[in-house]
RNA sequence: GGUGGAGUGGCUGAGCGGCCCAAAGCAGCAGCCUGCAAAGCUGUAAAACCACGGGUUCAAAUCCCGUCUCCACCUCCA
């Protein structure tokens, strides 16, 4: 069986084959780098993320674009008297910390909206000579996708025109409720320099119409897969695939859209304050642990977060990465598709349910502790190549890959293990103890097996 | 009003017609192991009647109808 995803356009499972054989081309929607990452947005780069590996596991070139939102309302609003694109570029600069803490590979490209303006102007362009976007007014640099002239208007989300809600009637100059903002004019209180100078005048591109702009940049008229968050559907994926199909470029193949994280059953958003930041989860757990809990629903199920998630996280991780770890078989492994269990390819098969591959992943870990207990070599071999290979598909391999210590602090450690042992063949438990207190103490957790005792840093 | 999604053990979370007297994890209990721990293994719980009520079927957590509750979106949102 081979990879099947759910197309939330088609709202179905379908067989994923590639337009072009053996690459795959996918746009993510970014952030809209306004204020700092909460634990929604690591879920959702995270979810394509993990696609993207999946991907690559089974052999395919990955192309993967995902743009910032530099310029936008509230990137102006929120850096207040500061210079804007200094702003956004520090509040980029949290996001990309907090993606690599999470091992979220770089994808290829991250375009900045603000350097494909040209992008944008020649597509809008194009809307406005096949008749489906109009300037406002003459004069004015307010530039409209006018919804009604496209048919297809509603597609992606099952909608009707004439039951969408939709903006006040000639706000801005639009000519109908769903007619949305192609170039917004320049405003005399925004700095001059959040303008560019269009066929229509001095203006600022609207948010839909960046992604569409670059995709076509990076992807071309048609490309594999369109991810984002399920908040982004309607407006935002609406008006990209109206934009892009009425500018004649069949756009994307598949439309992916990830669940969101609640906190008490309720969406985590910057407006209701209810957003988790890095800090905070920091205090909780570790990035493993972060990652783990981010693994442990399928993409498309609501994650409600609660204070002891990371704890419960942390546990289950640590059962993983203990058996590889008492097996002293620390070395991280590349992707083989070979010896990833059957049960867990189809799980990954299956629009990816990580869960159940995290059941298989336990699985194996339980197959190999008992064969660790009974001496079974073989055995023993065959799960830990097994597990390692999982848990690097599912990106947890910095979660047991030994931390970087100095010599010096190593040279510390094993000289208090081996004061330890002595103690410990004298009969000297006291001494033991306190010596294991002490490591404890330098943040060193050791575990005594048979024949020898070995130690881990802890969160390393 | 419109469009989607969800309700499974103490908690998280799979399953979506028979292999389900329901995976896996966490938490709990007991035994083994240990100088003691930790880790691990094994077993297990004074009932998971799969939101509720009907129905279809030889067979339903899974399909159909109705009801209740909750969530998301309807031009700021991952």
């Amino acid at each position: 069986m081979g990879l099947e995803l759910f197309d939330s356009k088609e709202q179905k499972l379908r067989e994923f084959v590639p337009l072009n054989a053996g690459v795959v081309e996918i746009y993510v929607c970014g952030p809209t780098v306004q204020s700092a990452p909460h634990l929604g947005h690591l879920r959702s780069a995270l979810v394509y993320d993990l696609l993207r590996r999946w991907l690559k596991a089974l052999d395919y070139e990955v192309i993967m674009v995902r743009n910032v939102t530099d310029i936008d309302d509230k990137v102006l609003v929120n850096a207040g008297t500061r210079n804007w694109l200094e702003f956004a570029r520090e509040v980029e600069a949290s996001f990309n910390d907090a993606y690599n803490n999470l091992w979220i590979l770089e994808p290829t490209h991250s375009p900045h909206a603000t350097e494909h303006i040209d992008d944008m102007i020649a597509l809008t362009k194009k809307l406005i000579d096949r008749g489906h976007a109009y300037q406002a007014e003459v004069g004015s640099a307010n530039v409209f996708f006018h919804s009604a002239s496209w048919p297809s208007y509603g597609e992606l989300t099952n909608q009707k025109l004439e039951n969408m809600e939709g903006e006040p009637e000639a706000s801005f100059g639009r000519r109908s409720p769903n007619d949305f903002a192609l170039f917004k004019a320049h405003k005399p209180e925004e700095p001059a320099t959040a303008a560019w100078q269009t066929p229509w005048g001095l203006a600022r591109p609207g948010w839909h119409i960046e992604c569409s702009a670059m995709a076509k940049h990076f992807l071309g008229e048609a490309f594999d897969i369109h991810g984002g968050g399920l908040d982004l559907r309607f407006p935002h994926h609406e008006n990209e695939l109206a934009q892009s199909r009425a500018a004649g470029d069949h756009f994307a193949n598949f439309w992916l859209h990830n669940a969101l994280v609640t906190v008490n059953g309720s969406k985590m958003s910057k407006s209701q304050g209810n957003g988790v930041s890095v800090e905070e989860l920091l205090e909780k757990g570790s990035w493993g642990a972060i990652r783990y809990w981010l693994v442990s629903a399928q993409y498309r199920s609501n994650l409600d977060y609660s204070d002891k998630s990371l704890a419960d996280a942390s546990s289950a991780l640590e059962r993983i990465t203990g058996f590889i770890k008492r097996t002293s078989q620390t070395k991280p492994v590349e992707i083989d598709l070979v010896k990833l269990p059957q049960a867990f390819k189809d799980a990954m098969n299956q629009d990816l349910n990580t869960p159940l591959a995290l059941a298989v992943l336990h699985d194996t870990v339980r197959a190999g502790n008992a064969a660790f207990d009974s001496g079974d070599a073989p055995e023993l071999q065959k799960s830990v190549e097994a597990v390692k290979a999982m848990v690097h598909v599912l990106g947890l391999t910095n979660a047991y890959v030994e931390s970087d210590v100095s010599p010096e602090f190593r040279a510390q450690i094993e000289q208090l293990l081996s004061k330890r042992q002595q103690a410990k063949t004298a009969k000297d438990f006291n001494t033991a103890d306190k010596i294991r207190a002490e490591l404890e103490g330098l943040g060193v957790i050791i575990k005594d097996l048979p024949n020898e005792t070995i130690w881990s840093i802890i969160n390393g």
